[in-house]
DNA sequence: ATAATTAAATGGTTTAACCATTATAACAAA
DNA sequence: TTTGTTATAATGGTTAAACCATTTAATTAT
């Protein structure tokens, strides 16, 4: 029925307005807010109550804090950083699982991979072909650094097909963080990477006759399979 | 190869270390931080530079703040808000969509409902039929709201079932900001009310029987009805 | 016993100064 | 002229000391 009741804090009433501009486009991205002793003036206020409103700005992924002349408060593009960073305090304190994310991330690249293949028009499947290729030859040559970069690019690019941000968010949080607290450094062989190869074949071939059921089949195997992986690799 | 560089902010040192003995345990949920006056004195720093360690930390969720005799800094227990607040700047930034959220949502609760599946206990059912009977009994009264509630109720349980904590943040964070952006009367009827309880019927069926599959497959048309209508409704 | 008042602890804000970093301008050297 | 060095000033980062505002607890009055 009722709202809580809003706080009285002066360096929140400061927030507010700042996002505010900032959600509403009045401040654009890579725009600059004035000078700290410029703002104080105009939010009436003192520099250390303005400045805690910048920490918090700073803190939700609003702006980013620049040194020296010509430095100052930038509106930033709003992204996936804050979310990420969420998950990760999830994981630090232990809320959070490899087990979990893993089996978290199976469903999401399989529901992804479903919307992909229902919106998948020829430039995106040629654009798949081309990364299978480039990944064949890092596979021929042994560039395991490479191979899994062009692995992730094909990841990335399911994501953006399924023109939905929000996947896209969620994919790179979980992404992001796995290789921040399990997974810093993948070990790769000749044998899995052939296994990672087939799969992307089959998929592009699923998705070429707009097989979404057996697209998203393979690559929740093909998750999965990393998962385990890397959990008997702790 | 490389990551970024430590930033030299004395306030960010503050961050870490209070935030690793939160992490870490070594401060609990509910137990209390020394006064401001006390903290700047054991971090050897100013209490402005203090107050601004505290906001960063605030804004990840770590703390609350109480005011008065006996307030200060209290360790709260980790939960989905910053999640929550993230998804409402995307929404609010218009990077993300009421037609993006629900695409987003029809695929979850459908994992969820996999999930649960798989790792439905007799105890779970049971709750789910009780669940199932308070639902009726408000239907049959026409208490549209706690009808609503009663709804809630089992979708929430669906996410304890999953045995899974952030398949449940991921849940209340959509929930909380459909209806906070979207949703925030909805409007019930005898027939659309009939509808849902016809479906909860259906899946504690398929649950029943192991039937993953079935027991998705309806929640997400549920949740696509449920959808539409507010789609429909703007 | 209850209500009103006072005191003290604690967060919130202000002011004024100084320190640290960095882009730019001025200058010096090749 | 070009290139490297040095000074300048803009701007964020930090500090110190004071006062204000809220809230709990103790005290006092009814």
């Amino acid at each position: 029925m009722f709202k809580k009741a809003k706080q009285t804090r002066v360096f929140q009433d400061v927030v507010e307005q700042i996002q505010d501009a900032i959600l509403n486009g009045k401040l654009e991205p890579g725009s600059k807010l004035p000078p700290e002793r410029t703002l104080k003036d105009i939010f009436n206020t003192s520099r250390g109550t303005l400045r805690e409103a910048l920490r918090v700005l700073e803190q939700k992924g609003l702006i980013d804090i620049k040194l020296g002349v010509a430095g100052g408060a930038i509106v930033k593009r709003i992204d996936a950083e804050p979310i990420i960073e969420s998950l990760a305090l999830l994981i630090r304190s232990g809320e959070v699982s490899l087990e979990h994310i893993s089996e978290f991330r199976i469903k999401i690249e399989g529901s992804m991979m479903e919307l992909a293949a229902e919106h998948a028009k020829k430039k995106d499947i040629q654009e798949l072909e081309s990364l299978f290729n480039e990944a064949k030859a890092f596979y021929n040559n042994n560039e395991w650094e490479n191979f899994l970069k062009t692995d992730e690019k094909m990841h990335t690019h399911i994501g953006m097909m399924t023109r939905n941000p929000i996947f896209r968010f969620v994919q790179k949080s979980i992404h992001d963080n796995i290789h921040r607290y399990y997974a810093e450094h993948l070990s790769m062989n000749k044998k899995r990477a052939l296994e990672n190869l087939t799969d992307f074949k089959k998929i592009i071939a699923a998705l070429k006759i707009n097989d979404a059921k057996t697209a998203s089949s393979i690559i929740m195997d093909h998750v999965k399979r990393f998962s385990d992986k890397m959990q008997k690799n702790r």
